[in-house]
DNA sequence: TCACAAACTTACCTACTAGTAAGTAAATAA
DNA sequence: TTATTTACTTACTAGTAGGTAAGTTTGTGA
């Protein structure tokens, strides 16, 4: 099972630095030494090897946000941000950011399930945010959802903008939004 | 001059529709009725049409934002934020949205344009949001360079989470950067 | 030891990609 | 009138895309 995870990381990898249109079976098969047809006999098509993508992602944030979960929310918050400087250091976007522009372009099922990856995070950071508040960590007007949408647009176009301008605008955007937030 | 501005703003839509890397010449040739080497006689090869098209986007942007010069800064800000929804309503994300995530697999060019296009967006709304605080429209803190990053950020990854999930998040959004700036 | 399954490779296919060379019809300029 | 230019079309190409059928090797369980 080592050759099947070796696979789906290097496309994660590939969808978020070249995206998911422009990267193709050679760019997986010749730097793990594999033919593409090990590739289709562990991923039939393209389209279930994003869906695998998507899949694991979700799960990794959903075991990430539950090993926090005894923390103080503030520090929750915090390494959420992490999640995005670590992307940035590396020079990648975050797959909601690599995937959404193409969102029209991907199989019925890489949709539903890049959805279902938005609702995760955003319900996640929704509850952060408005425990964080009634705890005293956050302050701020409105809903939480609303806040929580804010916040995760910020951090998905801070990428985005980094990669553009090559500099680091992820901090800048860090460092508004905390300041907004934090009592 | 006609077929070229055809193939032109044809090539804008699939940009923001489906992506660079996933329109073809037939895209284009197909529903303007017209052979692929049309385009290429108008546009010798795909990347200098996707320069041609940020290049024109780039002074499509200039001549509104001209245009608004005489107006109060908060109803430019509003006009430039009318550009999104518009997108948005359209079911498209705007160009930064879409070229961001393949900025690796566009050509040196077209990744120069790309840059200036954010950094004529980002200065202006640099000086919108500064004039505009000084004559008391607006009230934030930190720098004016800052939260033009912040409120671009925010835009873009509108449209981006509108189209993921179907619904209108750019509104929610536009709402609570508005109700964030306006005294 | 034999059967079988897992994890591949070999060899191939069709569809499509951007791109090109050469030709053509119509308008324009000398 | 003739030459040239503009705006294409026709017909093609080389390369690459994702995908597949059939065979091979290696380990495993009965």
């Amino acid at each position: 099972m080592e050759t099947k995870d070796k696979i789906r990381n290097l496309a994660e990898s590939l969808i978020r630095t070249k995206g998911y249109n422009a990267f193709s079976y050679a760019d997986l098969s010749a730097p793990l030494k594999v033919k593409n047809a090990a590739i289709h006999y562990h991923f039939p098509s393209k389209d279930l090897l994003g869906a695998s993508v998507v899949e694991e992602m979700v799960h990794g944030f959903q075991r990430l946000t539950s090993s926090w979960s005894n923390q103080p929310e503030a520090e929750q918050l915090e390494q959420f941000m992490d999640i995005y400087r670590n992307s940035q250091q590396q020079g990648m976007v975050c797959l909601m950011g690599s995937l959404a522009p193409d969102f029209e372009t991907l199989s019925p099922v890489m949709q539903a399930q890049l959805q279902g990856m938005s609702r995760v995070i955003l319900d996640w950071l929704t509850t952060c945010l408005e425990q964080g508040r009634a705890k005293g960590f956050f302050q701020f007007k409105g809903q939480a959802a609303d806040r929580a949408l804010l916040l995760t647009s910020s951090l998905i176009s801070s990428l985005l903008l980094s990669r553009v301008q090559q500099t680091d605008l992820y901090s800048r955007i860090r460092q508004q939004l905390l300041a907004d937030l934090l009592v």
